[in-house]
DNA sequence: GGTTCCATGACAGTTGTGTGACAAATCAGG
DNA sequence: CCTGATTTGTCACACAACTGTCATGGAACC
């Protein structure tokens, strides 16, 4: 059955959609917020995504953007807008089709229909490692922490990778060291230091990291 | 060039949508009737054709079942009517999109991009590569941005190739020597300074490159 | 309470990148 | 074949970002 994830705040509005796609035939779930929806779609990928533009933190063209990055699912944007900006700004950014509020339901099957019809095209999915919040894409060169880009150094990012490699095993400094650097040799602390800095860009609470934590006299581990 | 078949049989719109599209870097031409609409799409075939409802004659749903029997262009509805059945009529008939006019031609310029991007499903697979603004044809040799063609020498060309191939994801200086140059050996920062010149010609801020980025020991990457 | 292990801030040396200038190479048109 | 224009590759400099070391203080363990 074909999956459809929408992504609105207003519950009427949402609670309307979805049962009119589930009457439609559609397997429909809807989400409040962006940030849900990035992850929600990560998880588990619908055939579509209706998405609104105004949202409460991450708006709709942000989630575009981002969504875009790794997923080539046709987006229609579903919005109370009917502004020329609006309407090219969503497509550029990465956005299928955009229909104006209040929209026929049939309206709507039939653009998603028509949307499908045209099939995907495009990238093949970037490898992704989620931890949590966490997305560390090796292809990409990126990390996200809650769907933000998070800057990583190139040391940072080869040590984020092996141990996203091995989530929940202990790698020991030596190990780290050895995969990392390419040193046999050298100075322990020296992981301490780029575990710290990396603490400090993906935890929540560096004091007291959630993902990236040390077991004494062992080494790091990274876990969900 | 991207070709545009436009079917309207009101002279003064067809010639302002013919205006409106050239002035954004199409190549666009028109006919007043279907039957001649399908001829020319058969003799010359366009990137996209855009058609109005109403004609005298074949009317529009009729034209768009009969071109879609051995053509699979996108085609965009251009109509007076504001009414769901037509719309679904026309998209169960094999339209991509339905738009009302007036139209703004930034819109329409716009949907059209998308439906490229998407690309055909049946034909050989597209070739050219749509990122954001953005719009690289392989095979027709040119770099377009906001519909406008950019000059490019070969080498950039070359460059912006391989980063649109893949897009989203890190290639190192030594992948794109490689593959760009076919140097195994070399300098890699003839890389960078040929980025810096694309940069000059593909970005709005040089200066802070938004698709065009350097990944700090990585090597670049494009992206949406 | 002593010991070991770890976190963190500061800092100087190193590396990586952007860019302008310039000369060699290539191309287009006569 | 010649000439001028364009394109290409090399170089050097400046600047920003990153890295590794060290010292200090705190936390965990026995």
């Amino acid at each position: 059955m074909t999956a459809v994830l929408v992504i609105e705040d207003d519950d009427r509005i949402r609670l309307a959609l979805l049962l009119a796609l589930e009457e439609e035939g559609y397997r429909a779930y809807g989400v409040a917020t962006a940030e849900e929806g990035l992850q929600r779609q990560r998880a588990d990928p619908a055939d579509n995504v209706l998405v609104d533009l105004m949202l409460p933190g991450m708006d709709g063209f942000e989630y575009i953007r981002q969504l875009r990055r790794d997923d080539d699912v046709p987006i229609v944007v579903v919005s109370a807008r009917d502004d020329t900006h609006d309407i090219v700004a969503a497509l550029e950014a990465g956005a299928d089709d955009y229909v104006v509020k209040p929209v026929a339901i049939k309206e709507l099957s039939a653009r998603l229909r028509a949307l499908r019809r045209r099939g995907r095209v495009g990238t093949t999915p970037v490898s992704n490692h989620i931890i949590g919040e966490l997305e560390v894409s090796p292809d990409a060169g990126e990390v996200r922490r809650a769907g933000q880009v998070v800057p990583v150094t190139r040391t940072e990012f080869r040590l984020l990778c092996e141990l996203a490699e091995h989530v929940g095993r202990v790698l020991s400094r030596r190990q780290l060291l050895q995969r990392v650097w390419g040193y046999d040799t050298g100075d322990e602390r020296l992981v301490d230091v780029h575990v710290g800095r990396l603490r400090q860009k993906i935890e929540d609470d560096p004091a007291n990291p959630r993902h990236l934590v040390t077991l004494r006299g062992l080494g790091y581990k990274l876990q969900r």
